[in-house]
DNA sequence: GATGAATGAGAATTCATTCAT
DNA sequence: CATGAATGAATTCTCATTCAT
């Protein structure tokens, strides 16, 4: 949408926007991998194929380019979710594709991990609290409006407040259980893992009524 | 018991066994707050009321604190779950008491965040490998033998299997929330916190039969 | 010759080069007068008129700093006979220019002392062997091939053998007499050490015949 | 002698004595190994059996200790070659077994390389001067007086002039080539030490006339 | 005299960040 | 825009030395 105001991207621009997305998956790998604190932008750039300075030409920091990552994967990983659910027909369905959208995230420790690594951040760097705020808040519009509507139908207060609580719960659980099937993949295998997420997502998110 | 056949401790014994307690304790203060990366030696020694130079006279290393640390507050755990546990008459109390332990963890974020820490630190430095290995042996015991026997009675196969899984799950489990808890403290409440967490165990571990 | 097939160097490239060539004279200087280990970076570093850091861009590690200057002054000593010796027009000259540029050694402490310095890195650092043996390997062409036969003219096994023998100990006997020269300047005055380093060579350097 | 007028030494002086032998023993062996800087005072304790805090009951400092061993080796040194010398009956035994003594340096690096590491402790501390003047003029007396007279005979200024220079460049240069022949054992064998020792010494200290 | 816990002044090394080219 | 040399603050770890026992 941004794209269509613009003029078509000039080569120049093409390799800037290619060095931009280098930078965030390389980002991603590295942050993942080693936690915020271990990563080194060295390595970062070196694996988007770039160099140290390059980094700096595009985020004004580490912090800044751990930020615009997190945000970046958020947007992504909402409007997945917001296209999974716009083409379901009815109530019943969302909320099978909910389900199955939650527990299919055992199939990829990136996002969890990367939410994981955030939280850390933010709640060891208070200092940036604005701007962590904020990128918070990109990651909750699709529990609000009309698509909660759609898929928990109405509900009196305290329902709501129950269903919002077990909404909370899930990506932390998620991320907690996917550390732990890296941790000890013999004990809590991909299916394992699978099978536990069902179990949970059934007990605390109520079925479609 | 043990004091019964040892020489009271003379006075410089006293010190350094003191000076243990305090590292580890000032030790747990700043890798629960800050992360294993982040922390840093100079404060948990300042902490400790010694200098750096003594962390080293007690341990090897950063790492070897960390994991000396965790080794040590596993112990604590586990031995504390296990005495909770002998004062049950019968497997309904052993039940409870169970549920309670795990529900009561939503209280203090010190223990999980320790845990997952760890977890993050073995997966990042599988040089480590054995020890860490170890020191995750180490918080096993509770759940195997006699106890498991008195806790969950006989069980066939994919019965043992589910429930294994189960008992996988919960520690992960309650990480994440707590981590969640902590950060966004008005949607996950203390209270909040423990409701959702009784809500999971029930939906998992299976009911005094 | 090398410049007229190579493009300008740039102004980065030849601040790049003067930082090297004053970070190796900086160190030379350093490690000759406080050996290896009592050498600080940190003190090469300012007289070189540069940062800690930068020897870091420049070498791994203190060790390698250490070797590269060794390679760097050996080539350099290596060149230096080999281009007093080329210029001669038999062997008589030949030797009367060996000779002189063994006793001219004790004009400056500096390579001798390196040497020294070098040797008993090697002695005492046997994990460092390859490149070690790399480096030594670099101080003795001189001592092979066409040059050899020059001087020396043909030998028998038995001659040669004890040549070899005299050659290898020159060096050593010089640094040797250049450190007692240094403790004990009155007794082993610049002069002396000519004078006694001259009969050395002589006595064990067969003259032109 | 210096028992000889002091009561029988107590057992505690007995234990006293011999913790001082150990730790000069453990002392030459780190020293000569790793050199002065690079020495641990916790290993030469830890060889002589001994705790950290027993050097310091004994030497003052890790440079004390240095120097006492120097000094007691340099003592022991001289004694040796006095020694051997009074039991001559003229000038030419006299003449031979100090070419003995000299060549058979070649045997053992100890006392050469320590005498190396001695020269340069001196030459890089000049803090210390007056303590190893004093540790050094003990290394003389040999040369002084009555022995040097009946060694080389009645010598005009001259000749003394030369004797003296060739006497003081003899330890430098076993000290250069025991080095040499350690660090490439291959190209100076102890036996091609002692070939060359032998060479030089004949070439620079005047037979006997 | 001997011990070894504790000290604390360094040392080497790392790495985010800057900036001239 | 991209590079990478240079910076320098920060951090872990070492080790001679002290001192209460």
């Amino acid at each position: 949408m941004v794209a269509a105001i613009m003029p078509a991207p000039g080569k120049q621009q093409l390799r800037t926007q290619e060095t931009q997305v280098r930078l965030l998956n390389a980002a991603e790998e590295v942050f993942v991998r080693d936690g915020y604190e271990a990563a080194q932008l060295d390595e970062i750039a070196a694996r988007a194929g770039r160099s140290k300075g390059a980094v700096y030409t595009h985020f004004k920091s580490k912090e800044d380019l751990f930020l615009a990552l997190f945000e970046h994967r958020t947007r992504s990983f909402i409007a997945r979710l917001m296209t999974d659910l716009e083409k379901c027909a009815n109530r019943k369905q969302r909320h099978e594709v909910f389900r199955e959208f939650f527990v299919g995230l055992a199939a990829d420790r990136t996002w969890p991990i990367l939410t994981l690594e955030f939280k850390l951040f933010a709640i060891r760097h208070p200092e940036s609290k604005e701007r962590l705020r904020r990128a918070f808040e990109m990651s909750k519009p699709a529990y609000d409006g009309e698509v909660y509507k759609q898929m928990f139908g109405p509900l009196n207060e305290e329902q709501r407040a129950d269903n919002d609580l077990a909404l909370a719960a899930l990506g932390p659980i998620v991320t907690g259980l996917i550390l732990e099937s890296y941790f000890e993949p013999k004990v809590l295998s991909e299916n394992g893992l699978r099978r536990i997420l069902g179990r949970i997502f059934d007990a605390i998110i109520p079925a479609h009524r």
